[in-house]
RNA sequence: GUGGGCGUAGCUCAGUUGGUUAGAGCGCCAGGUUGUGGUCCUGGAGGUCGCGGGUUCGACCCCCGUCGCUCACCCCA
């Protein structure tokens, strides 16, 4: 709003939720939270920065990520550190470090950072939720981890995802594959677009995922990767794609699906939100990472994930229009307290030890001013606590929702406010 | 990093070719209703018109700069 110095403002790209929006938020990690408790994942806490090497060693030193957009910084003690720009990179640092029995199932939610100049769906601190699975490539654990992710957007409403899906194969066939990709752009490399005629050899990978036009002609024509993977990651794949047909989950070939990071191997996926016709469509995304571990520094083993980014299934559940709240947050009581004795606390106290959601006023307000405040909270019930109650021993109980002033309104004995509160708030 | 749009009350916005005390709705506070919310009526608080400079007798309005927000490109969640 203005300049003066003093005034603080939430950096560039970052933002605070506070209520009511911020109820939404607990819908949708509660929702989750219990989601993934069914398939058996624990909850996962780890440290929002890490050395630098962690991040530049699984998502690849020359991705676009690790290149231009990590939160880089040096400690007083001379270590060089980075904000986590993805979830599943320290996940795996964990496992390695701390070797868990296998399969080790985690979830987590988490802050994200990427610098890059903000916009619609794009922000420098992000958050996702996610998980991950080690220690096996079992493809029923493929199917699973992207069962998980179509069973939680349809828990959240989405109703209009589209799940895109292809290999990477292993190192070996996707080798051979990228010689093939590299030779058919190397024969038409000035037909590629500005930026890749140039770059496209040190990826070329890359180079499939491009949207300009130019590139997307030259690839149309290329070597697709489904069609060049060996025998077992043909065979996997087929199992993830049958496994996912057999639960009703319908995929999208996706072959020119690359995402962004390097350790990805055999099954990727992405899922994209038809309802969001931005560049920012994806709300989610993952796949397995047979060699992430060991470049890692641990031994050999099989991985899987995925991550989805909460500010993006809040812009798709928008544009679907799905307004559900996923998480009641109005108070069963509001305590209206007129006695300027303030009984209002050790009321509030019984009433919140039994269980109930209690709001109240603050500032001896009028009774008006307090009732309104009551209406205000949502709450479904009004305890009210004048000079005549606090002399009869007694509280008036008021039904807010209730239009007319004295049909339910009664009073009961103030040892019996609990009681009768947890009884009325039951039907 | 590059480009477009926008900065007037807590929020959403109006402000006539530059002209006197800058407005509305919502929200907030109080009163009408000295014990009762949601409707209604009345009143009130709240603005250095993002900031700095310039043009002018006079700037919310025009010009320049700057900061911020926002959208888009690249890429991703």
């Amino acid at each position: 709003m203005n300049d003066s110095p003093a005034q603080f403002r939430a950096p560039v790209g970052t933002h605070d939720v506070l209520a009511p929006e911020s109820a939404v938020w607990e819908g949708l990690i509660g929702t989750f939270s219990t989601l993934a408790y069914r398939y058996g994942f624990s909850l996962i806490l780890s440290p929002l920065f890490e050395d630098v090497g962690v991040f530049n060693r699984g998502i690849g030193e020359a991705s676009e990520v690790a290149t231009k957009e990590m939160y880089v910084f040096t400690d007083r003690g001379n270590r060089t550190l980075a904000l986590r720009p993805e979830g599943t990179a320290s996940v795996v640092r964990a496992f390695v470090q701390h070797q868990p029995p296998t399969p080790w199932k985690a979830w987590y939610v988490t802050p994200a950072f990427r610098y890059e100049r903000p916009q619609a769906g794009r922000y420098r601190q992000h958050h996702q939720l996610g998980v991950e699975v080690l220690g096996t490539d079992d493809p029923a654990v493929d199917v699973e981890v992207i069962a998980l992710a179509w069973r939680f957007y349809e828990a959240i409403g989405l109703r209009r995802v589209r799940l895109l899906l292809n290999s990477m194969g292993h190192d070996e066939c996707r080798g051979r594959y990228v010689e093939l990709l590299a030779a058919h752009l190397a024969a038409n490399a000035s037909s590629l677009c500005d930026e890749h005629r140039e770059t496209w050899a040190s990826n070329p990978l890359r180079v499939l995922d491009c949207k300009r036009e130019a590139c997307r002609a030259v690839t149309e024509r290329g070597p697709m990767l489904p069609d060049h993977l060996c025998e077992d990651c043909r065979a996997h794949f087929e199992r993830v794609v049958a496994g996912l047909g057999a639960l009703g989950i319908e995929s999208t070939l996706a072959p020119r699906l690359v995402r962004g990071f390097d350790y990805y191997t055999r099954t990727t996926f992405e899922f994209a939100a038809d309802a969001l016709d931005s560049a920012q469509n994806a709300i989610g995304g993952g796949g397995r990472y047979d060699k992430l571990a060991e470049q890692l520094g641990g031994r050999a083993t099989s991985g899987i994930g995925f991550g989805s980014g909460i500010e993006r299934l809040l812009l798709a559940r928008e544009a679907e229009g799905v307004t559900a709240t996923l998480l009641e947050r109005s108070p069963d009581v509001f305590v209206v307290d007129t006695t300027s004795a303030d009984v209002a606390t050790p009321y509030a106290d019984r009433l919140r030890r039994a269980g109930l959601a209690v709001h109240r006023a603050y500032d001896q307000r009028s009774m008006k001013a307090q009732m309104k405040a009551a209406d205000r909270s949502g709450a479904r019930f009004a305890v009210l606590v004048g000079p005549t109650e606090l002399a009869a021993g007694q509280v008036t109980i008021r039904d807010l929702r209730s239009g007319d002033h004295d049909q339910t309104q009664r009073s009961v004995a103030h040892d019996q406010l609990v009681a009768t509160m947890l009884e009325l708030v039951k039907k």
